[in-house]
DNA sequence: GTCTATAGCTGGATAGAC
DNA sequence: GTCTATCCAGCTATAGAC
């Protein structure tokens, strides 16, 4: 199931040492500077342990890539089955914790198949997670599916979200403050106030 | 007002050769794979052109970007004139033309800062251009400014449209007929079934 | 498991001939 | 304006010592 690791062991010190310094690297200066030599800088490590637990850069990303969504996977997971789901489901995907990461990787995936195919992978897993909680939901406050289809509020609260976090990310809030009200409105109108704030 | 070009006249034909390259280089293999050698050999030139011509590889990106955001810009400008301003609004958006560059200029900038700041700047002529418009239609169709804010509706077109096109680009297309839908239902409400296509 | 050393490549950028 | 030649830097990846 795993990519060809070469060596290591999955719980290893070192490995997970390269990975937390692969994701300070990305976040903090984007994945092209991510190299064997500035992992092992920023680990304090040598370069060649890079080849010695992952085998090549691809892996590594793409290592670093299913360690995070696995924790997201959880995160969202507790997030619906919460009282709340719209509001917590909300919430989560405009928490900007996990995102700018994930903007990494759309990025280093516009032109390398194999962590492409490891986004849309995961990327399944979200949204089955997430229709199942939103068809039952809306389907329990009466909501008419077929002028509302549930696929259709989710990928509009989503895709909104990531919309936002990304013009923000270059500084651009332009009425952001407006599209956030008229989405929590909707959310309001179907779950009420928000009672518990994030965990 | 221009950046820094080493020499050669605005209208060369040798620049406009260079440009078209990069463009090329960029929608088909991403930006990574711009370089003075690449470039130069997808336009048949020597590599030391491009920086006789643009002076860094920097504002080769820039130019290339600067050229195409102007392009677009005047297509935005034809289609906020038409007699339904919302449908050609939403068209244009939808249209993938130029999308796939402009991605991967964001891609390029997440890091780069001449660049964002280039794209961030384009972006509000975009912006001030369509909120005028759309502001007047909205008004004219007699909407509440209140619970629809002309910037909301703005912002939903463009970011839903950026959204669909990026999950497009992944091979993800679930639940997009019927976003789409949706979306246009709403324009018919107000602007009645469309009269011309896009041009 | 961790290190040094190195092969082999590609890149940005410039000098200078023509 | 266009070219060749070149410098220097940084990268992936591997071999092999410890």
């Amino acid at each position: 199931m795993g990519s060809a690791r070469r060596a290591g062991t999955e719980d290893s010190k070192t490995r997970s040492v390269l990975l937390d310094a692969t994701e300070k690297l990305m976040l903090e200066e984007g994945y092209a500077a991510v190299s064997s030599r500035r992992v092992a800088s920023v680990a304090g490590l040598n370069a060649a342990l890079v080849y010695y637990y992952f085998g090549s850069m691809d892996d590594l990303f793409i290592a670093v890539f299913r360690r995070g969504a696995q924790r997201s996977l959880e995160r969202q997971a507790e997030a619906l089955r919460s009282a709340q789901p719209l509001w917590a489901l909300w919430e989560l995907t405009h928490s900007l914790t996990n995102t700018a990461l994930t903007m990494e990787f759309v990025a280093l995936a516009n032109h390398r198949k194999a962590i492409q195919s490891e986004i849309v992978s995961y990327s399944q897993k979200f949204r089955t997670m997430q229709l199942e909680v939103i068809s039952g939901v809306l389907n329990g406050y009466g909501i008419d599916a077929q002028r509302w289809p549930p696929v259709t509020v989710m990928l509009l609260m989503s895709g909104i979200s990531r919309f936002l976090l990304m013009e923000e990310a270059f500084g651009i809030e332009v009425g952001h403050a407006e599209t956030i009200a008229l989405v929590e409105r909707h959310i309001r109108q179907l779950e009420g106030d928000r009672r518990s704030g994030p965990s």
